[in-house]
DNA sequence: GCTCGCCTTAGACCATTAGTCTAAACCGGC
DNA sequence: GCCGGTTTAGACTAATGGTCTAAGGCGAGC
């Protein structure tokens, strides 16, 4: 866990060090960025990174647990999905995932971050990091699927395990593509609109 | 690349080295497995090892390549696909999938080198290695994908990198899925039948 | 039977890694 | 001014993947 003296720090030198990390994580992935560049680039020395974090795995769950709750914060928070019928429910996931998928494009970094999280997560041995960020991520697609099966827009005849493997295996594997298309404000809506449509058949009661 | 000379050695040394890259990665994952161990394990020497594989990812895309030879020539080629309707073409895939499930859960130290691979293979610093391996496999889906376009099974208005990209997304979840249940032959068959429901909603036309 | 030359092997060595640890520097309170 | 806890510097460790050199083994030609 990050130690609370790193939020102390004033504010240019944890930013020194969270861009240095990010740089880092972003181009190489988790497993290929080296923790001493980061330390050489952020400018401390080795003593004070691990008096803030206690490796390099707490280093990188704090930044992506920071980088998605800035990106949350810019795009707000899931509208509410289960009033009104199936239509409604997915026409709200689709828009949702729309202006998501928007803020990601702005931020080829944190889509790199995210896409090396992806990467790893599937890893057992790494799952111990990942923690409350995949906690976090399974639990709102949890959330969505239930109230999508409250609203009849989603099958109940599955263990849910598997519905939300399944999705987030569609997911993941719909991010990567749609960011390596790097599509325009012209195009993101039309195809953001057909992965849903994958989805919603995929998982559709 | 594996160096021909490998393939001269005595089967049963090739056999060792075969077999402790396939406990090591099985164990391991490819990062998280030690090439060293295996040269010990192996009872061979590092000059040796660095002799018959180019390094690390050499020998694991080798060990791959080979124990994913082995399986397919256990359950045989994939049956000829756009002959009849596309409810025959969803049925004969469901067969095969189903054929292939049991094979893997025969073996469970090719379901974890494969849920290794199927972890590491989204990571681009990691696609050099991967190479033919990835590409079979996508070539593979990509030809049902278009036997099924051409029965009227499989939707075709949307990209083919993309349909290749969602169903590799979720044969991998569900590959995943489905080794974490340890399903016993009872209940094998239906499950598969449900994967294979999930990937026809998501896809068909 | 001997020797030459090439294929193979052994393992020391290198750069780099994440992570540990100790000693010094710093700085606020008295 | 100095005392004591907080913070920093960076040497150090064990392990990694990979390189390289020198020796061993062994068969062909004579």
């Amino acid at each position: 866990m990050v130690r609370p003296r790193f939020t102390k720090l004033p504010l240019e030198q944890q930013q020194a060090i969270l861009q240095a990390a990010l740089d880092e994580f972003a181009a190489h992935g988790f497993h290929d960025a080296s923790l001493n560049r980061v330390i050489d680039t952020a400018g401390i020395s080795k003593g004070s990174m691990y008096y803030y974090f206690d490796g390099k795995e707490d280093l990188y769950a704090y930044l992506v647990r920071t980088e998605l709750a800035g990106l949350f914060a810019r795009v707000g928070t899931l509208p509410e999905l289960d009033i009104g019928d199936a239509d409604a429910f997915w026409a709200v996931l689709e828009d949702y995932y729309l202006q998501l998928m928007r803020a990601l494009t702005a931020s080829p970094q944190l889509a790199a971050l995210l896409r090396g999280w992806a990467a790893a997560s599937k890893n057992p041995a790494f799952q111990a990091a990942q923690g409350d960020i995949e906690q976090a991520s399974l639990h709102w697609i949890e959330q969505a699927l239930t109230a999508g099966q409250r609203v009849g827009a989603v099958r109940d005849d599955l263990p849910s395990s598997l519905l939300i493997a399944v999705v987030m295996g569609m997911g993941q594997a719909m991010d990567i593509w749609l960011m390596s298309q790097q599509p325009g404000e012209d195009t993101l809506p039309g195809l953001v609109s057909d992965l849903i449509s994958m989805i919603r058949g995929a998982v559709s009661a």
